[in-house]
Order: structure tokens, then C-alpha cells, then sequence
DNA sequence: CACCAGGCAAGTA
DNA sequence: TACTTGCATGGT
């Protein structure tokens, strides 16, 4: 029986993987201060309307939300699902994205008022388990909105997460959405500016570096 | 022209 | 549990 498992084995690699990451892509982007909108509802329309679709198709959509003056929990609330769905057209999939946002907005009115700020004081677990219960709110866009719009300690899994983490090796890519959580709880500080800035990182990197093909040359992670 | 983008829900095996 | 498919516009 051997007195280390390998277990321990891969979590100081592991450790020192995500450690020197992070020093790395901070050493070239800088402190990216995420999420790209100006208020937290901004922050939960985006997370919803950049669901596998490219952001510079959401900033259209939320630049169209708001010339109609539709930036508001009172003016998404009256608005027709239908009308709706047609001023979200550029970010795609805009039926389904326009029930989405009338379900998160709804569930906002029903059980908190409509307001934003009464929604997280509730406990983070809580919250975060009724939010995977509205229709259109999956893992990755609750934890986006409960870090980015919320300033709660949820790291967010998203493609480009896996892709970079699978193609260096440390994780499979393929692996659970609560396995790679688990990775960054395990091996990072708890504080919010740093799962903030992390995910930020990992994105930057994945839209510069790291498209489908080929794996970029360039990437700052090649060397780890 | 083909392929993909900061997912999710619903259906199948 | 672990796939598969539909959803849809716009850039490369």
C-alpha cells in the first residue's frame, strides 16, 4: 500500500498549475475588473443572452435593450415576450433567450419585489439553488450571476475553462462542471476579486489563444 | 461556403 | 448518468 496516493500527487501539480496561471495571465492582461456591463441587471441580462453565443452579438443586443429604454426590471416586465424577443434578435436563439429573461424577471417580481439588492441577501446557497430552478438558468449563468452581478464567492466553469485546463492536461475537458469547481475552491484564496479576475483571465485567453484550431503558439500558458 | 460562439432544456438509452 | 438535439444570428 503505498503511504502517498497519487491523489495528493496530482493536487500539488494541480496546485501549482492554477497558481502560476494565474500569476502569468495576470503578468499580461492585468487586472480585467469583470464583468463588461454597468449595473448588475446589465450583468444578469448578459450572462443569460451569452449563452454559446459570441459577446460582441450580445453587446448589440443589450445596445438595442437599451435605445428602447428596456434597461429596467418595470420596463421588462410589461414588455410582450414577443416584442421582447425581437429587440434581442442580434444575440440569437432570441425566442428561447426572451422566455429566459421573462422567467428570470418574473421569478425577481414574485419573490423579491423586483428589486436586485433584496435578492442577494438571501442566503448564497439558497439563492443559488432557486436560481438553477427558473427556467433558463443553468450552473454557469447562476454563478455568473451571483459572482459578477452578485459579488458572491461562486467560480464560474465555462467553455473556455475547459477547453484551456483540458488541453494543458490538468483536468479532462470533459470532466463535471463540480469537478472543475472544485479545482479552483481547492487550490485559491476565497476572496471574490480573485475567482473574478481568474474567470476573466481564462476568458481573455481562451478568445485570444485558444479557439477550436489550432492550439496558438502564442498562448502564455504553453510553458507551464 | 462551413463552422463556431462565455448554454440550457427536453428527450432518449 | 450520459449522450443527443433544437435553438438562430453574425463573424471568420
Amino acid at each position: 500500500m503505498q503511504r502517498f496516493s497519487s491523489r495528493s500527487i496530482d493536487d500539488l501539480a494541480s496546485h501549482s498549475w492554477i497558481v502560476r496561471a494565474y500569476d502569468l495571465l495576470e503578468s499580461c492582461f492585468g487586472d480585467l475588473h469583470w464583468w463588461p456591463g454597468e449595473s448588475p441587471l446589465e450583468i444578469v441580462i448578459g450572462a443569460i443572452l451569452t449563452q454559446n453565443t459570441a459577446w460582441i452579438n450580445v453587446e448589440k443586443a443589450i445596445g438595442n435593450l437599451k435605445g428602447a429604454g428596456l434597461l429596467s426590471i418595470e420596463a421588462l416586465y410589461h414588455i410582450t415576450e414577443e416584442n421582447l424577443s425581437l429587440v434581442i434578435k442580434p444575440a440569437g436563439f432570441y425566442r428561447q433567450k426572451a422566455k429566459r429573461l421573462k422567467a428570470f424577471i418574473d421569478f425577481l417580481v414574485l419573490n423579491y419585489g423586483g428589486n436586485l439588492s433584496s435578492m442577494f441577501e438571501e442566503d448564497e446557497g439558497t439563492l443559488r439553488e432557486k436560481l438553477l430552478c427558473v427556467y433558463g438558468i443553468g450552473k454557469e449563468t447562476a454563478d455568473s450571476i451571483l459572482l459578477y452581478a452578485g459579488g458572491k464567492l461562486f467560480f464560474v466553469i465555462d467553455a473556455y475553462t475547459r477547453r484551456i485546463l483540458g488541453r494543458h492536461g490538468v483536468m479532462q475537458e470533459r470532466a463535471s462542471y463540480e469537478e472543475y469547481q472544485k479545482l479552483f475552491k481547492t487550490h485559491l484564496p476565497k476572496e471574490v476579486r480573485i475567482y473574478n479576475q481568474y474567470h476573466a483571465l481564462l476568458v481573455e485567453t481562451g478568445k485570444r489563444y485558444c479557439r477550436r484550431e489550432p492550439l496558438c503558439a502564442n498562448c502564455p500558458l504553453k510553458d507551464i
